[in-house]
DNA sequence: ATTATCTATAGATCTATAGATAATGC
DNA sequence: ATTATCTATAGATCTATAGATAATGC
Protein backbone atom coordinates (compact mmCIF):
# COMPACT_ATOMS: atom_id res chain seq x y z
CA UNK A 1 0.00 0.00 0.00
CA UNK A 2 2.57 2.36 -0.10
CA UNK A 3 1.66 3.58 -3.63
CA UNK A 4 -0.43 6.29 -3.06
CA UNK A 5 -2.95 7.62 -5.20
CA UNK A 6 -0.77 9.75 -7.05
CA UNK A 7 -1.64 13.77 -7.28
CA UNK A 8 -2.10 15.84 -10.05
CA UNK A 9 1.37 17.85 -10.88
CA UNK A 10 4.26 17.05 -12.47
CA UNK A 11 6.32 13.87 -11.18
CA UNK A 12 8.85 14.52 -8.77
CA UNK A 13 12.42 13.20 -10.17
CA UNK A 14 12.48 11.41 -7.08
CA UNK A 15 9.03 9.34 -6.28
CA UNK A 16 6.78 10.77 -3.38
CA UNK A 17 6.49 7.89 -1.01
CA UNK A 18 5.44 9.94 1.35
CA UNK A 19 2.12 9.99 2.53
CA UNK A 20 1.85 13.81 4.45
CA UNK A 21 1.48 17.09 2.06
CA UNK A 22 4.80 18.40 0.33
CA UNK A 23 4.09 21.21 2.94
CA UNK A 24 4.64 19.05 5.27
CA UNK A 25 7.82 17.89 4.13
CA UNK A 26 9.49 20.34 3.70
CA UNK A 27 8.50 21.97 7.30
CA UNK A 28 9.81 18.60 8.61
CA UNK A 29 13.04 18.31 6.80
CA UNK A 30 13.66 22.12 7.50
CA UNK A 31 13.30 21.69 10.95
CA UNK A 32 15.51 18.78 10.87
CA UNK A 33 18.50 20.54 9.41
CA UNK A 34 17.44 23.81 10.99
CA UNK A 35 17.92 22.35 14.46
CA UNK A 36 21.10 20.40 13.73
CA UNK A 37 23.37 22.81 11.79
CA UNK A 38 21.34 26.23 12.34
CA UNK A 39 18.97 28.19 10.17
CA UNK A 40 21.89 30.40 8.28
CA UNK A 41 23.65 27.23 7.84
CA UNK A 42 21.07 25.38 5.95
CA UNK A 43 20.86 25.82 2.48
CA UNK A 44 17.26 25.75 0.90
CA UNK A 45 18.95 23.20 -1.55
CA UNK A 46 19.42 20.98 1.63
CA UNK A 47 16.18 21.21 2.31
CA UNK A 48 14.93 20.60 -1.02
CA UNK A 49 17.25 17.81 -1.13
CA UNK A 50 16.36 16.06 1.60
CA UNK A 51 12.46 15.94 0.65
CA UNK A 52 13.35 14.98 -2.96
CA UNK A 53 12.43 17.80 -4.92
CA UNK A 54 14.38 20.67 -6.53
CA UNK A 55 15.27 23.58 -5.07
CA UNK A 56 13.01 25.62 -6.83
CA UNK A 57 10.10 23.97 -6.13
CA UNK A 58 10.22 25.06 -2.81
CA UNK A 59 9.20 28.22 -3.90
CA UNK A 60 5.82 26.74 -4.74
CA UNK A 61 4.63 26.31 -1.40
CA UNK A 62 6.65 29.14 0.41
CA UNK A 63 7.76 32.57 -0.52
CA UNK A 64 10.96 32.27 1.23
CA UNK A 65 13.25 30.56 3.94
CA UNK A 66 12.02 33.13 6.14
CA UNK A 67 8.47 32.01 5.21
CA UNK A 68 9.60 28.54 6.33
CA UNK A 69 10.90 29.52 9.97
CA UNK A 70 8.30 31.45 10.54
CA UNK A 71 5.76 28.41 9.79
CA UNK A 72 7.93 26.45 12.78
CA UNK A 73 8.21 28.98 15.22
CA UNK A 74 4.47 29.42 15.33
CA UNK A 75 4.01 25.21 15.36
CA UNK A 76 6.24 25.24 18.83
CA UNK A 77 4.17 28.02 20.72
CA UNK A 78 4.96 27.76 24.53
CA UNK A 79 2.07 28.62 26.95
CA UNK A 80 0.50 31.84 26.22
CA UNK A 81 -0.71 34.57 28.38
CA UNK A 82 -3.83 32.92 27.74
CA UNK A 83 -2.69 29.83 29.06
CA UNK A 84 -1.31 31.07 31.70
CA UNK A 85 -4.61 32.59 32.96
CA UNK A 86 -6.25 29.22 33.12
CA UNK A 87 -3.62 27.62 34.83
CA UNK A 88 -3.95 31.12 37.49
CA UNK A 89 -7.97 31.22 37.15
CA UNK A 90 -7.52 27.73 39.69
CA UNK A 91 -5.96 29.21 42.54
CA UNK A 92 -8.67 29.81 44.77
CA UNK A 93 -8.87 25.73 45.18
CA UNK A 94 -4.81 25.37 44.19
CA UNK A 95 -2.37 26.94 45.89
CA UNK A 96 0.81 28.83 44.06
CA UNK A 97 3.44 25.81 44.46
CA UNK A 98 0.74 23.56 42.32
CA UNK A 99 0.20 25.93 39.92
CA UNK A 100 3.58 26.75 39.18
CA UNK A 101 4.28 23.13 38.90
CA UNK A 102 1.72 22.90 36.96
CA UNK A 103 2.90 25.82 34.36
CA UNK A 104 6.43 23.84 34.68
CA UNK A 105 5.08 21.06 33.49
CA UNK A 106 2.86 22.43 30.67
CA UNK A 107 5.56 24.28 29.37
CA UNK A 108 8.15 21.62 29.27
CA UNK A 109 5.49 18.85 27.34
CA UNK A 110 5.43 21.61 24.72
CA UNK A 111 8.70 21.54 24.26
CA UNK A 112 9.16 17.78 24.84
CA UNK A 113 6.54 17.12 22.39
CA UNK A 114 7.27 19.65 19.39
CA UNK A 115 8.63 17.79 16.59
CA UNK A 116 12.50 17.84 15.77
CA UNK A 117 13.18 20.02 19.17
CA UNK A 118 12.33 23.42 16.88
CA UNK A 119 11.66 24.48 20.75
CA UNK A 120 15.83 24.96 20.00
CA UNK A 121 15.19 27.70 17.25
CA UNK A 122 14.43 30.45 19.39
CA UNK A 123 17.71 30.24 20.98
CA UNK A 124 19.66 30.77 18.09
CA UNK A 125 20.88 34.07 17.01
CA UNK A 126 20.14 33.69 13.63
CA UNK A 127 16.84 33.07 14.66
CA UNK A 128 16.56 36.04 16.71
CA UNK A 129 17.77 38.73 13.99
CA UNK A 130 15.05 37.13 11.49
CA UNK A 131 12.39 39.71 10.94
CA UNK A 132 9.89 37.20 11.38
CA UNK A 133 10.98 36.54 14.91
CA UNK A 134 9.57 39.29 15.96
CA UNK A 135 6.32 38.03 16.60
CA UNK A 136 7.42 35.38 18.88
CA UNK A 137 9.67 37.72 21.23
CA UNK A 138 6.47 40.21 22.49
CA UNK A 139 5.32 36.05 23.74
CA UNK A 140 8.55 35.05 24.94
CA UNK A 141 8.59 38.11 27.49
CA UNK A 142 5.12 38.01 28.36
CA UNK A 143 5.95 34.20 29.40
CA UNK A 144 8.62 35.49 31.52
CA UNK A 145 6.33 38.00 33.15
CA UNK A 146 4.11 35.26 34.37
CA UNK A 147 7.12 33.14 35.44
CA UNK A 148 8.29 36.15 37.66
CA UNK A 149 5.11 36.74 39.27
CA UNK A 150 4.79 33.13 40.16
CA UNK A 151 8.46 32.60 41.50
CA UNK A 152 7.50 35.67 43.97
CA UNK A 153 4.52 33.91 45.15
CA UNK A 154 6.50 30.64 46.53
CA UNK A 155 9.75 31.76 46.89
CA UNK A 156 10.98 31.18 50.71
CA UNK A 157 12.34 34.30 52.57
CA UNK A 158 15.93 33.33 52.28
CA UNK A 159 15.61 32.98 47.96
CA UNK A 160 13.93 36.24 48.00
CA UNK A 161 16.60 37.87 49.77
CA UNK A 162 19.18 36.54 47.79
CA UNK A 163 17.15 36.81 44.16
CA UNK A 164 14.92 39.50 42.53
CA UNK A 165 11.67 37.37 41.25
CA UNK A 166 12.87 38.60 37.56
CA UNK A 167 16.17 36.56 37.92
CA UNK A 168 14.56 33.88 40.02
CA UNK A 169 11.83 33.86 36.69
CA UNK A 170 14.56 32.93 34.30
CA UNK A 171 15.94 30.43 36.11
CA UNK A 172 13.10 28.96 36.36
CA UNK A 173 12.73 29.51 32.71
CA UNK A 174 16.60 28.42 31.77
CA UNK A 175 15.28 24.75 33.86
CA UNK A 176 12.30 24.17 31.74
CA UNK A 177 14.74 24.74 28.59
CA UNK A 178 16.75 21.89 29.80
CA UNK A 179 14.48 19.66 27.90
CA UNK A 180 15.07 21.02 24.87
CA UNK A 181 19.27 20.20 25.59
CA UNK A 182 17.93 16.75 26.34
CA UNK A 183 16.86 16.59 23.02
CA UNK A 184 19.68 18.15 21.33
CA UNK A 185 21.70 14.42 21.01
CA UNK A 186 18.34 12.75 19.57
CA UNK A 187 15.80 15.04 18.75
CA UNK A 188 13.53 12.35 18.29
CA UNK A 189 14.18 10.70 21.75
CA UNK A 190 10.50 10.78 24.02
CA UNK A 191 10.96 12.47 27.00
CA UNK A 192 9.25 10.07 30.25
CA UNK A 193 6.99 12.35 32.56
CA UNK A 194 9.61 11.08 34.93
CA UNK A 195 12.09 13.81 33.40
CA UNK A 196 9.07 16.54 33.20
CA UNK A 197 8.59 16.18 36.65
CA UNK A 198 12.05 16.25 37.99
CA UNK A 199 12.40 19.55 36.31
CA UNK A 200 9.36 20.36 38.07
CA UNK A 201 10.10 20.22 41.20
CA UNK A 202 13.59 21.38 40.46
CA UNK A 203 11.70 24.40 39.60
CA UNK A 204 10.09 24.80 43.30
CA UNK A 205 13.32 23.24 44.87
CA UNK A 206 14.83 26.91 43.12
CA UNK A 207 12.28 28.46 44.81
CA UNK A 208 12.86 27.49 48.12
CA UNK A 209 9.83 25.47 48.18
CA UNK A 210 10.14 22.29 50.77
CA UNK A 211 9.83 19.00 49.94
CA UNK A 212 6.54 18.61 51.43
CA UNK A 213 4.77 20.88 49.69
CA UNK A 214 6.44 20.07 46.89
CA UNK A 215 5.15 16.05 47.38
CA UNK A 216 1.72 17.71 47.85
CA UNK A 217 1.87 20.01 44.56
CA UNK A 218 3.04 17.44 42.50
CA UNK A 219 -0.34 14.53 42.18
CA UNK A 220 -2.32 17.70 42.04
CA UNK A 221 -0.59 19.43 39.15
CA UNK A 222 0.08 15.49 37.17
CA UNK A 223 -3.37 14.95 37.70
CA UNK A 224 -4.52 18.63 36.16
CA UNK A 225 -2.01 18.05 33.13
CA UNK A 226 -4.00 16.48 30.61
CA UNK A 227 -7.14 18.81 30.45
CA UNK A 228 -4.21 21.55 29.88
CA UNK A 229 -2.33 20.27 27.42
CA UNK A 230 -5.63 18.28 25.32
CA UNK A 231 -5.65 21.25 22.52
CA UNK A 232 -2.63 19.86 21.19
CA UNK A 233 -4.10 17.79 18.56
CA UNK A 234 -5.69 20.58 16.56
CA UNK A 235 -4.63 22.94 14.27
CA UNK A 236 -6.10 25.91 13.45
CA UNK A 237 -7.45 25.92 9.32
CA UNK B 1 47.68 60.27 23.22
CA UNK B 2 45.45 58.27 20.13
CA UNK B 3 48.42 58.97 17.75
CA UNK B 4 49.99 55.65 18.56
CA UNK B 5 53.46 55.11 17.50
CA UNK B 6 52.67 54.12 13.73
CA UNK B 7 53.84 50.27 12.78
CA UNK B 8 55.34 48.90 9.52
CA UNK B 9 52.63 47.38 6.96
CA UNK B 10 50.55 49.46 4.72
CA UNK B 11 48.37 51.83 6.37
CA UNK B 12 44.58 51.35 6.47
CA UNK B 13 42.13 53.12 4.36
CA UNK B 14 40.09 53.54 8.07
CA UNK B 15 43.22 54.60 10.51
CA UNK B 16 43.97 52.42 12.95
CA UNK B 17 42.75 54.19 15.91
CA UNK B 18 42.91 51.07 18.42
CA UNK B 19 45.62 50.14 20.97
CA UNK B 20 45.07 46.54 20.88
CA UNK B 21 46.99 44.05 18.00
CA UNK B 22 45.27 43.18 14.83
CA UNK B 23 44.57 39.77 15.70
CA UNK B 24 42.91 40.88 18.25
CA UNK B 25 40.58 43.52 17.15
CA UNK B 26 39.84 40.71 14.57
CA UNK B 27 38.70 38.33 17.28
CA UNK B 28 36.49 41.17 19.57
CA UNK B 29 34.82 42.44 15.82
CA UNK B 30 33.91 38.59 15.45
CA UNK B 31 33.42 37.02 18.52
CA UNK B 32 31.03 40.25 18.70
CA UNK B 33 28.80 39.04 15.59
CA UNK B 34 29.45 35.84 16.27
CA UNK B 35 27.22 35.60 19.44
CA UNK B 36 24.93 38.17 18.24
CA UNK B 37 23.87 36.79 15.06
CA UNK B 38 25.46 33.50 14.78
CA UNK B 39 28.62 31.61 13.48
CA UNK B 40 27.38 31.26 9.87
CA UNK B 41 25.40 34.31 9.29
CA UNK B 42 28.61 36.38 9.76
CA UNK B 43 30.72 36.70 6.73
CA UNK B 44 34.42 37.62 6.95
CA UNK B 45 33.34 40.95 5.06
CA UNK B 46 31.08 42.07 8.35
CA UNK B 47 34.20 41.16 10.58
CA UNK B 48 36.58 43.24 8.45
CA UNK B 49 34.08 46.21 8.09
CA UNK B 50 34.11 46.16 12.15
CA UNK B 51 37.88 46.41 12.03
CA UNK B 52 38.05 48.54 9.65
CA UNK B 53 39.51 46.67 7.21
CA UNK B 54 39.42 45.13 3.68
CA UNK B 55 37.81 41.29 4.08
CA UNK B 56 41.21 39.93 2.40
CA UNK B 57 43.39 41.31 5.19
CA UNK B 58 41.61 39.21 7.00
CA UNK B 59 43.73 36.40 5.62
CA UNK B 60 46.82 37.56 6.74
CA UNK B 61 46.37 37.21 10.21
CA UNK B 62 44.03 33.78 10.33
CA UNK B 63 43.35 30.39 7.63
CA UNK B 64 40.06 31.27 7.82
CA UNK B 65 36.36 32.01 9.76
CA UNK B 66 37.17 28.75 10.94
CA UNK B 67 40.01 29.32 12.45
CA UNK B 68 39.10 32.60 13.86
CA UNK B 69 36.16 30.10 15.78
CA UNK B 70 38.77 27.67 16.72
CA UNK B 71 40.68 31.00 18.73
CA UNK B 72 37.92 32.18 20.39
CA UNK B 73 36.63 28.67 21.49
CA UNK B 74 39.93 28.26 22.80
CA UNK B 75 39.59 31.60 25.28
CA UNK B 76 36.51 30.65 27.05
CA UNK B 77 37.72 26.98 28.26
CA UNK B 78 35.79 26.07 31.36
CA UNK B 79 36.84 23.98 34.51
CA UNK B 80 39.30 21.71 32.73
CA UNK B 81 39.25 17.96 34.59
CA UNK B 82 42.35 19.31 36.39
CA UNK B 83 40.63 22.29 37.48
CA UNK B 84 37.90 20.32 38.75
CA UNK B 85 40.65 17.57 40.39
CA UNK B 86 42.27 20.70 42.13
CA UNK B 87 39.28 21.77 43.48
CA UNK B 88 37.95 17.65 44.37
CA UNK B 89 42.01 17.51 46.10
CA UNK B 90 40.53 20.23 48.77
CA UNK B 91 37.56 17.70 50.01
CA UNK B 92 38.80 16.22 53.03
CA UNK B 93 38.89 19.32 55.20
CA UNK B 94 36.25 20.25 52.29
CA UNK B 95 32.83 18.65 52.36
CA UNK B 96 31.26 17.88 48.51
CA UNK B 97 28.63 20.26 49.06
CA UNK B 98 31.36 23.03 49.41
CA UNK B 99 33.35 21.47 46.04
CA UNK B 100 29.85 21.29 44.21
CA UNK B 101 29.47 25.52 45.21
CA UNK B 102 33.07 26.12 44.66
CA UNK B 103 33.02 24.27 41.10
CA UNK B 104 29.55 25.77 40.26
CA UNK B 105 31.16 29.57 40.95
CA UNK B 106 34.46 28.80 38.81
CA UNK B 107 32.26 27.84 36.33
CA UNK B 108 30.02 30.81 36.19
CA UNK B 109 32.96 33.17 36.94
CA UNK B 110 34.64 32.14 34.29
CA UNK B 111 31.43 31.93 31.17
CA UNK B 112 30.70 35.48 32.99
CA UNK B 113 34.10 37.21 32.52
CA UNK B 114 34.71 35.93 29.00
CA UNK B 115 34.76 38.95 26.78
CA UNK B 116 31.69 39.38 24.66
CA UNK B 117 29.56 35.88 25.84
CA UNK B 118 31.94 34.00 23.69
CA UNK B 119 30.40 30.61 25.89
CA UNK B 120 27.83 30.67 24.27
CA UNK B 121 29.22 29.35 20.90
CA UNK B 122 29.36 26.47 22.52
CA UNK B 123 25.62 26.28 22.32
CA UNK B 124 25.37 26.92 18.75
CA UNK B 125 24.44 24.16 16.00
CA UNK B 126 26.43 26.00 13.09
CA UNK B 127 29.55 26.24 15.03
CA UNK B 128 28.95 22.22 16.86
CA UNK B 129 28.82 21.16 12.85
CA UNK B 130 32.45 22.59 12.48
CA UNK B 131 35.75 20.32 12.86
CA UNK B 132 37.44 22.74 14.76
CA UNK B 133 34.76 22.36 17.31
CA UNK B 134 35.58 18.71 18.01
CA UNK B 135 38.34 19.84 20.22
CA UNK B 136 36.31 20.99 22.72
CA UNK B 137 33.32 18.15 22.64
CA UNK B 138 35.70 15.73 24.85
CA UNK B 139 36.16 18.05 27.00
CA UNK B 140 32.46 19.61 27.70
CA UNK B 141 32.18 15.60 28.59
CA UNK B 142 34.53 15.46 31.17
CA UNK B 143 33.54 18.47 33.17
CA UNK B 144 29.70 17.05 32.14
CA UNK B 145 30.43 13.78 34.11
CA UNK B 146 32.13 15.98 36.80
CA UNK B 147 29.09 17.77 37.97
CA UNK B 148 27.29 14.11 37.36
CA UNK B 149 29.65 12.46 40.19
CA UNK B 150 29.68 15.57 42.33
CA UNK B 151 25.71 15.75 42.22
CA UNK B 152 25.45 12.03 43.27
CA UNK B 153 27.72 12.89 46.43
CA UNK B 154 25.71 15.76 47.42
CA UNK B 155 21.72 14.43 46.27
CA UNK B 156 19.55 14.10 48.70
CA UNK B 157 16.94 10.89 48.91
CA UNK B 158 14.43 11.83 47.08
CA UNK B 159 15.95 13.48 44.65
CA UNK B 160 17.94 10.32 44.10
CA UNK B 161 14.92 8.32 43.39
CA UNK B 162 13.55 10.66 41.21
CA UNK B 163 16.81 11.40 38.75
CA UNK B 164 20.01 9.56 37.32
CA UNK B 165 23.19 11.55 38.73
CA UNK B 166 23.93 12.26 34.84
CA UNK B 167 20.63 13.86 34.12
CA UNK B 168 20.74 16.10 37.62
CA UNK B 169 24.66 16.47 36.65
CA UNK B 170 23.51 18.28 33.06
CA UNK B 171 20.80 20.09 34.96
CA UNK B 172 23.35 21.79 36.73
CA UNK B 173 25.03 22.80 33.65
CA UNK B 174 21.78 24.13 32.31
CA UNK B 175 21.71 26.45 35.63
CA UNK B 176 25.25 27.27 35.22
CA UNK B 177 24.91 27.89 31.41
CA UNK B 178 22.15 30.68 32.98
CA UNK B 179 25.14 33.07 33.13
CA UNK B 180 25.08 33.23 29.32
CA UNK B 181 21.29 33.69 29.23
CA UNK B 182 21.99 36.55 31.35
CA UNK B 183 24.52 38.53 29.22
CA UNK B 184 22.56 38.04 25.99
CA UNK B 185 20.72 40.98 25.93
CA UNK B 186 23.78 42.83 26.60
CA UNK B 187 27.07 41.09 26.20
CA UNK B 188 29.03 43.57 28.47
CA UNK B 189 27.36 43.49 31.65
CA UNK B 190 28.82 42.52 34.57
CA UNK B 191 27.52 39.75 36.51
CA UNK B 192 27.84 40.86 40.14
CA UNK B 193 28.56 38.41 42.82
CA UNK B 194 25.51 37.74 43.95
CA UNK B 195 23.76 36.31 40.81
CA UNK B 196 26.93 33.99 40.96
CA UNK B 197 25.97 33.10 44.54
CA UNK B 198 22.31 32.69 43.31
CA UNK B 199 23.09 30.60 40.75
CA UNK B 200 25.57 28.43 42.97
CA UNK B 201 22.60 27.74 46.08
CA UNK B 202 20.12 27.10 43.32
CA UNK B 203 22.61 24.01 42.05
CA UNK B 204 22.57 22.74 45.73
CA UNK B 205 18.93 23.46 46.00
CA UNK B 206 17.92 20.91 42.91
CA UNK B 207 20.04 18.67 44.55
CA UNK B 208 18.27 18.99 47.39
CA UNK B 209 20.87 19.94 49.73
CA UNK B 210 19.39 21.60 52.96
CA UNK B 211 19.44 25.50 53.35
CA UNK B 212 21.34 25.32 56.15
CA UNK B 213 24.23 23.00 54.62
CA UNK B 214 23.71 25.85 51.53
CA UNK B 215 24.67 28.65 54.36
CA UNK B 216 27.56 26.86 55.72
CA UNK B 217 29.23 26.00 52.57
CA UNK B 218 28.79 29.10 50.60
CA UNK B 219 31.03 31.79 52.71
CA UNK B 220 33.91 28.55 52.22
CA UNK B 221 33.50 28.68 48.79
CA UNK B 222 33.52 32.32 48.05
CA UNK B 223 36.60 32.41 50.35
CA UNK B 224 38.25 29.95 48.27
CA UNK B 225 36.89 31.16 44.88
CA UNK B 226 40.08 33.85 44.01
CA UNK B 227 42.62 30.74 44.86
CA UNK B 228 41.03 29.40 41.88
CA UNK B 229 40.47 32.31 39.48
CA UNK B 230 43.80 33.76 40.09
CA UNK B 231 45.22 32.09 36.61
CA UNK B 232 42.70 33.91 34.06
CA UNK B 233 45.35 36.36 33.56
CA UNK B 234 48.30 35.11 31.41
CA UNK B 235 47.70 33.81 27.94
CA UNK B 236 49.83 30.90 26.53
CA UNK B 237 52.31 31.97 24.33
C1' DA C 1 63.97 43.84 3.41
C1' DT C 2 60.07 43.16 6.02
C1' DT C 3 55.54 43.90 7.23
C1' DA C 4 50.65 44.77 6.94
C1' DT C 5 47.81 46.29 4.35
C1' DC C 6 45.54 47.17 -0.32
C1' DT C 7 43.03 46.05 -5.07
C1' DA C 8 41.23 42.78 -8.08
C1' DT C 9 39.20 38.68 -9.00
C1' DA C 10 38.25 33.54 -9.58
C1' DG C 11 35.20 30.11 -8.33
C1' DA C 12 31.72 28.47 -5.56
C1' DT C 13 27.91 29.12 -3.58
C1' DC C 14 23.00 30.67 -2.60
C1' DT C 15 18.20 32.79 -3.27
C1' DA C 16 14.62 33.67 -6.12
C1' DT C 17 12.27 34.22 -10.67
C1' DA C 18 10.69 32.87 -15.44
C1' DG C 19 8.93 29.80 -18.16
C1' DA C 20 8.41 24.75 -19.71
C1' DT C 21 6.36 20.32 -18.76
C1' DA C 22 3.91 16.19 -17.13
C1' DA C 23 0.63 14.64 -14.43
C1' DT C 24 -4.70 14.71 -13.03
C1' DG C 25 -9.57 16.40 -13.44
C1' DC C 26 -13.44 18.00 -15.93
C1' DA D 1 -7.70 23.79 -17.05
C1' DT D 2 -5.33 23.18 -13.00
C1' DT D 3 -1.68 21.67 -10.35
C1' DA D 4 2.93 20.60 -8.83
C1' DT D 5 6.73 19.90 -10.35
C1' DC D 6 10.82 20.59 -13.58
C1' DT D 7 14.99 23.17 -16.06
C1' DA D 8 17.61 27.16 -16.63
C1' DT D 9 19.48 31.13 -15.04
C1' DA D 10 20.15 36.02 -13.25
C1' DG D 11 22.09 38.48 -9.69
C1' DA D 12 23.91 38.72 -5.32
C1' DT D 13 26.60 37.06 -2.27
C1' DC D 14 30.74 34.89 0.02
C1' DT D 15 35.52 32.73 0.71
C1' DA D 16 40.03 32.65 -0.46
C1' DT D 17 44.12 33.58 -3.46
C1' DA D 18 47.45 36.45 -6.26
C1' DG D 19 49.93 40.14 -6.67
C1' DA D 20 50.62 45.32 -5.90
C1' DT D 21 51.74 48.91 -2.65
C1' DA D 22 52.93 51.94 1.21
C1' DA D 23 54.63 52.12 5.41
C1' DT D 24 58.86 51.06 8.81
C1' DG D 25 63.55 49.23 9.91
C1' DC D 26 68.20 48.30 8.90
Amino acid sequence: MTTRRSRPGRPRHVPDSSTTSPRDQILDAASRLFVSQGFAATSTREIADMVGIRQASLYYHFAGKDEILAELLRRSVRPTTDKVHEILAQVPPLDYETALYLLVLVDVRTLADVPHNVGMLYQLPDVAKCEVYDEFRTEHDELSEHYARLAGEVASKTVRSAISFKQLGDLLIQMVEAVINMRTENPNRRIPCSEAWAIAASCLRICGVDQAKIEAAAPIAIDLLPRFMEDKVAEPA
